[in-house]
DNA sequence: CTGAAAGCGCTTACAG
DNA sequence: CTGAAAGCGCTTACAG
């Protein structure tokens, strides 16, 4: 099985040219079926392997698209969640004769509005960004002219295609079946400057309360990580709400933690809700009642947003919003008197 | 900034030739340092990019390094260990300029001993293979002749290079922790014939009560998955040792929510330690000690190896084992009677 | 149905 | 120091 062999060196053990050992190959018209399948098994034979490398040269097309992790996306923490994504999309990709390039965004290449070599070096033909970056960055990567689509989280000034949960509507949701199940005083945990994802699901547990004329007390509303997305010792406040809904099932667990530490159960005394579905829900005890991000259907959306711009540069899809699902675990208590 | 702009474009405009600017670009002997600067600014002023893709078409590289992980490794479950090792080595991959394509291999093509499109359209130079993959698919996979290097397993039979946790030194050190803490009666939680890991931690775990002479008790080796990898429900026996030594965190996670359900506390009343230090070891309650794999030196070996085979495919490295450490936490009692 | 010619964007000898 | 020629492995018109 040696390698190296080219369609050339089967044109000429046949006797017949390249042009049309490459029509024989791809199945295109103009080859008689009988020189085809003796050319076919010729390749087979002889170890033949496509050379893809060729093709994307002659059309300017890698068949590779880029996927950017920032790099505090991407240690042990958030990992579960960008990485899976991550594997979604590669999934997909495949499909398609595409395959994904991993990249994870150092703190430095962000702050000094490096892209990404692959892009330099013309190794992708577009860009799935994965995890909020800076404005700078955004803008950025905005100025390049090679397809690109924003996934979990999106930007008011740019009109990038972007993919995001409907973390409004779910937050709403599951903001609900707590009223729905006896909870008026209800508490937020989240750090509401820090990403847009924890700003609309805040807005979404606010309008909940609205709706149901339930007060907003400040003193519930809990801040969960700095400026720089490190977690911190939640304050858990003096006088308790009934429930928290918390911005991702990580920090929930962290809460849960710090309720039981000072001696608090979870849900007798205090109900959680989050938001995720990944690791962490199933983890802590008891597992939380959370809203699932549909991760599959995000990869499904890139994806073929990404083929569609690829073929059509003009191609613009705006802001998707892909709807999660509450998953009920043992997190909440019924608290209604009846 | 108009895309498609070649060294050719750049030539014309300065009345040149592209070998000039080739020259220029890439920093080579035979250009005046002037033209060079004149070169190199009119290409940024093009907003030119170079084409790694021309390059590879004439060193029939591809400068991408397929990373493979088996469908069974890649799902949630399993998630941390394996992506966490392909993030660290694309990290180290983009210091060599070269990039990982990550292929899920599905259950269906490793049964059909179906290679992946990357190999078959040459998009690889060689394949760095994270966890076990089946004798038959090893097999396939020795006789492509491009490099490759497995990462946590080895095959007795194969002769492939392979970097390794020194699982067998590694569970061996940590069973002579427990003994140190005054544990005589310990057990092991794994399924002896599902991977070469589980096998070698379970024989350092042996040496351990051998060099201690201690017993090896059939009743306090628990299994832990099935065949396919899928973990069951762990049987407890009725007479309990005083310690386990669990195959990985995941397991021992498992273990000590069996223990806990059943009134047993940990470490109280059985202690119990594992292997790898990943997400499930700080979030079992009590925190486990275990034994920390070095994902970032495995990443280097892999890498550094791979460069090297792909610079003289003969070369051979063999078995590489990587030491681990153990992470002290809460998971062990010392029973020692004074 | 078959193939000669040209080209994708670069680099590698080699010549001047 | 500079460049004409050839080639990497394929595909796309186009001609016969």
């Amino acid at each position: 099985m040696k390698n190296n062999v080219t369609m050339r060196d089967i044109a000429d053990k046949l006797s017949v040219s390249s042009v049309t050992v490459s029509k024989a190959l791809n199945d295109k018209d103009g080859v008689s079926d009988e020189l085809k399948v003796k050319i076919k098994t010729l390749a087979e034979e002889m170890g033949y392997r496509y050379n893809a490398l060729a093709k994307s040269i002659k059309e300017g097309l890698s068949y590779n698209i880029g996927v950017i992790i920032p790099e505090r996306f991407a240690g042990m923490d958030h990992q579960s969640f960008y990485l899976n994504v991550y594997q979604s999309i590669t999934r997909v990709l495949e499909e398609y004769d595409y395959y994904g390039i991993l990249h994870i965004l150092s703190k430095e290449d962000e702050k000094n509005l490096q892209l990404p070599r692959i892009y330099h070096e013309k190794k992708v033909d577009g860009f799935i960004i994965l995890g909020q970056i800076s404005k700078e960055y955004i803008e950025k990567v905005q100025s390049i002219s090679i397809p690109k689509i924003f996934l979990d989280f999106y930007d008011e000034n740019s009109d990038i295609d972007s993919i995001v949960t409907d973390n409004f509507n779910g937050a709403y949701e599951i903001t609900n079946f707590l009223i729905q199940n006896g909870h008026k005083e209800i508490g937020y945990v989240g750090n509401l400057y820090s990403t847009s994802s924890i700003q609309d699901r805040y807005l979404g547990f606010y309008k909940s309360l609205l709706e149901h004329n339930l007060e907003l007390n400040q003193n519930y509303i809990l801040n969960d990580r700095d400026d720089n997305g490190t977690y911190i010792d939640i304050d858990i406040p003096k006088k308790m709400p009934t429930a928290f809904v918390c911005n991702c099932d990580q920090v929930a667990h962290n809460l849960v933690q710090k309720l039981t530490k000072l001696g608090l159960n979870v849900p007798e005394d205090c109900s959680v809700v989050s938001f995720d579905n990944d690791i962490y829900a199933t983890i802590t005890s008891p597992p939380l009642t959370t809203v699932e991000i549909d991760i599959e259907e995000m990869a499904n959306y890139a994806v073929n947003f990404m083929l569609e711009k690829l073929k059509d540069h003009q191609k613009s899809f705006g802001r998707i919003l892909v709807k999660g699902k509450i998953v009920y675990r043992h997190s909440v208590k019924n608290i209604k008197t009846r």
